[in-house]
RNA sequence: GCCCGGGUAGCCCAAUCGGUAGAGGCAGGGGACUUAAAAUCCCCCGAGUGUGGGUUCGACCCCCACCCCGGGCACCA
């Protein structure tokens, strides 16, 4: 026997899965069932951290158990390559994004071999190769021509001492991160798609994704935000100006008392022109510009603001109410506009507290005490009846709702209305490494899409950044400066690029033909692959990448360019990967070590204790991570794999721990005995059980019940941790089985080889090995899915616990088959239950079949 | 504050439909092997399920209230 050397394992057989293209689809179907596996492919940040080992195990495990089940599985592997980073640590280390980024690309692209996931590598693809991105160019001409992309204004942050725009994590406290001063909001023109057309498509269609974490689904609908209510016009007393907006309380409206305008309101500075307060109205306009936006969306900010110098008139009542602009209002939500009804809203009391403005109950709730304006200490915001509002007094207030907007319908000042939370899609970036827009304007004619024959906008690779911090797209002559392409004269070409979320929304697309050069994706493979079947990713995509790529399916779908409503049927969410933290010194000045320079809560350097901090997500700048390179060339990639999935389920957080590795190691190292041991005994057994002893048969039923747990653990429960459990209890039964002849020989080669077949998803290397050792031909993929016998699994007796009165009291063997008088006439005639039960006769007694007698004494 | 998770042995975790709280791993104790150590093997120890109520013949599981931890968020009119 050898011993077990993951080292000399391991590359060969993904060698040989490299070569014999082990992880291809067939080119045609043949027969079989498709299954489409994708993991969320990741940014090309450097190396692979612990969680992308996590995840892309996950996925492994269950793209290797659909090939076993006889699918075609197509799991593909691929980089979302265009993004900030790649900007920044090209100008810290003088390189180009392009080259930083395919150097991470390479040595990301090696681990994941070594760690030997079943990828179909000839479909791999970076998102900044311009074979990817001509199509996202090419489709969003496309959209453009719907109309689904237009052009609005929009806020940016915007640095005067660099020139540029700045992305919001460039922003520290309101400054460049460069140092150069102040940023301020600027407005300018921006690409936009219209996801908000597609809002109750959206929202519907999350009911229909039965495989999607609830959580993820809450957290799309809270995002999407639609609410029913009333849109409402208030004339502006002495101009010829309505604000319109909205409400979900139409029926408080004769308790509106005042406005309240958002600063960045265009009637907020429009109004206040020509009054007492203009001067201190535009002051705090530009005042709220500079706050932070987290600031002023926190709670605990107090209310602010101040009156415009004008007044609106109340639609239904014809009450003159002040006009505020205040800091609560959101501009871009609703209209930007509220009706403040301070009796029935909290941030409306607060604010009529603080500037001694009047309130009007309207509602009063049922059978209390009637409101008093004077004591009120806070809103009230529940159910009740309408008064002080004219014909509708009496009226309870969800009713008065309908009443209320029929009555500004017939005024013709109002009509119900949905609003959605959700704004469009924001895609213009003035950022230099991303996929370009593919636009140009010209004076004469405007916007002019770039001919498709012109396509893909070349991303140009040999420019040099410099040291501002934006894009030198703008001031790179050879790449702005373009004919028109409709009239020839001098135009300018779009310089900003797309978000790039843009990519991630699609990716999933283009691997069903990654090399279809006719356009996104080739209609068959598109109608053979798609939908991704499991989709597997960190809850941190919850919103955005999820939400962005359902509304580009919908999209992609009604150009006519894929079927289907949803990208994703099923998704699994996977917890982080966590490890506790290890530091010295106080506030900014702590300073953090890495788990290997840790000994026993003593840095190994100097042998002086650490702080241990709490166990909390991995991290660079807290230093609690572990080096994946490392673990592999220690443990190889079984055990690194095999660790990520025993730890915890895949939806929960893994506390890291090297201990937790070390017994991995130990159980495929008791596995490989087990095996490698007795191969010459596993090759020369028969292949009848005839003869077989009661060992044997206890040996063969646990192979067979862990077959079907693992294959249920696996395939319907997701639950990798319990099936590599059952894993290490069958292994365990082979360890300690003694018969290695005859039919005992036989039930210990069945197990062995159900073992090394079950243990494959997981650690797939020394699976192939063993399976190879034993006698096996080709590869172990290539073999069935072992299957359980119910004849074996079957038990003739089962123990059967006896309580009385809900307490275990004994227990009793009994044939399997045993009827329910039975059963409880064995447990009856027990002593120790007698006794218990006393003389009188039972008042209930509860059989449950196979499991237990529960008598409940008279 | 609101929403979503989670709290089981010293630790990570099981308990699948409301039916014996313990599968698996780690750590700990004892033993075997060894000159010794490592490795390996065998055996053992260990909680009554965050707290308080309730429903039930029976509750880790369902209901109510509270505490703690994690994640998310929108002062959303």
């Amino acid at each position: 026997m050898s011993d077990y050397k993951p080292s000399e394992i391991e590359a060969k057989w993904q060698a040989r899965w490299a070569q014999d293209k082990t992880f291809a689809v067939a080119e045609e179907a043949g027969g079989r069932p498709k299954f489409y596996m994708l993991e969320m492919f990741p940014y090309p940040s450097g190396k692979l951290h612990m969680g992308h080992v996590r995840n892309y195990s996950i996925g492994d495990v269950m793209a290797r158990y659909r090939r076993a089940q006889g699918f075609d599985v197509l799991h593909p592997m691929g980089w979302d390559a265009f993004g900030l980073p790649a900007e920044n640590a090209a100008r810290e280390n003088n390189t180009h994004p392009a080259k930083w980024t395919r150097s991470n690309i390479a040595t990301m692209r090696g681990q994941l071999k070594q760690l030997g996931f079943s990828y179909d590598w000839d479909r791999e693809l970076a998102t900044c190769d311009p074979d990817y991105y001509r199509w996202e160019q090419a489709v969003f001409i496309k959209m453009w021509e719907q109309g689904l992309a237009y052009r609005k204004k929009g806020l940016l942050n915007w640095c005067d001492g660099c020139g540029t725009v700045l992305a919001n994590e460039q922003v520290e406290d309101g400054d460049c991160w460069r140092g150069h001063g102040p940023v301020r909001q600027r407005e300018m023109e921006q690409w936009n798609l219209r996801i908000t057309n597609y809002c109750d498509e959206l929202l519907d269609g999350l009911d229909t994704l039965e495989g999607w974490p609830s959580a993820v689904k809450v957290q799309q609908r809270a995002w999407i935000g639609k609410s029913h209510g009333a849109s409402i016009l208030f004339a502006v007393d002495g101009q010829e100006q309505d604000i319109e907006v909205f409400t979900t309380r139409p029926d408080t409206l004769y308790g509106c008392t005042f406005m309240s305008l958002a600063p960045e309101h265009p009637l907020t500075r429009q109004l206040c022109v020509g009054t007492p307060q203009e001067a201190d109205v535009l002051a705090f306009i530009d005042a709220m510009g500079t706050v932070e936006k987290a600031e002023r969306m926190d709670d605990k900010t107090e209310k602010q603001g101040l009156f415009i110098g004008r007044h609106a008139i109340n639609p239904v009542n014809g009450r003159r109410i002040p006009i505020y602009t205040a800091n609560f209002v959101l501009a871009d939500y609703g209209t930007g506009a509220v009706m403040a009804v301070p009796a029935h809203d909290q941030r409306d009391f607060e604010f009529a507290q603080k500037y001694g403005i009047d309130l009007q109950v309207v509602i009063q709730p049922e059978g209390e005490e009637p409101l008093d304006v004077a004591t009120m200490e806070a809103a009230f915001t529940g159910e009740g009846t309408m008064v002080h509002s004219g014909t509708h007094d009496g009226t309870p207030n969800e009713a008065g709702k309908t009443a209320v907007v029929a009555q500004l319908t017939e005024l013709c000042r109002g009509s119900s209305t949905i609003n959605y939370r959700l704004r469009d899609w924001g895609l213009s970036r003035q950022r230099f490494w991303g996929c370009p827009v593919p636009m140009v304007h010209c004076e004469a004619c405007g916007i002019v899409p770039v001919p498709e024959a012109d396509l893909p906008v070349l991303l140009p690779e040999d420019v040099s950044l410099g040291d501002h911090g934006g894009s030198p797209l703008p001031v790179l002559e050879s790449f702005w400066k373009v004919d028109c392409p409709k009239c020839g004269a001098d135009a300018r070409r779009d310089t900003d690029t797309f978000d790039t979320f843009m990519e991630s929304s699609w990716y999933q697309v283009r691997y069903c033909s990654p090399d279809y050069d006719q356009g996104m994706v080739d209609p068959a493979a598109a109608k053979r692959f798609l939908p991704v079947d499991q989709y597997v990713g960190g809850i941190e995509h919850a919103v955005m990448h999820l939400l962005y790529a359902r509304f580009y399916m919908k999209v992609l779908r009604d150009l006519g360019i894929v079927e289907g409503d949803e990208p994703f049927t099923n998704l699994l969410c996977q917890g982080m990967v966590c490890h506790e933290t290890y530091s010295r010194g106080e506030g900014t000045e702590r300073k953090y070590y890495y788990p290997n320079e840790i000994e026993d809560g003593r840095l190994k350097a100097d042998g002086k204790p650490v702080d241990v901090g709490p166990v909390i997500k991995m991290s660079k700048s807290k230093k609690n991570t572990v080096d994946p390179e490392k673990l592999l060339a220690h443990y190889g990639a079984d055990v690194a794999r095999l660790f990520c999935l025993f730890a915890a389920p895949p939806h929960k957080d893994v506390d890291w721990s090297d201990s937790g590795v070390d017994g991995c190691w130990r159980f495929l190292s008791r596995v490989w005995r087990a095996v490698d041991g007795n191969a010459e005994a596993i090759k020369a057994a028969p292949d009848s059980f005839d003869g077989l002893s009661k060992a044997g048969k206890d040996l063969r039923r646990t192979t067979h019940q862990t077959i079907a747990t693992v294959t249920d653990d696996i395939e319907r429960r997701m639950q990798f941790n319990t099936a590599i459990a059952r894993c290490m209890e069958l292994t365990n039964a082979l360890s300690s089985f003694k018969g290695r002849e005859g039919a005992d020989g036989a039930a210990f080669a069945e197990g062995a080889r159900a073992l090394v077949r079950l243990l494959s998803p997981f650690a797939p290397h020394i699976a192939n090995e063993l399976w190879t050792t034993l006698g096996g031909e080709g590869l172990l993929e290539d073999q069935p899915w072992p299957v359980s016998d119910e004849a074996v699994t079957a038990v003739s007796e089962v123990t059967i616990v006896v309580m009385v009165g809900g307490k275990r009291r004994d227990e009793i063997q009994l044939p399997a088959d045993v009827t329910e008088d039975d059963a409880i006439a064995a447990a009856m005639a027990r002593e120790k239950v007698q006794k218990w039960v006393g003389e009188k006769p039972p008042r209930f007694v509860k059989y449950v079949p196979g499991r237990l007698v529960n008598i409940v004494p008279g």
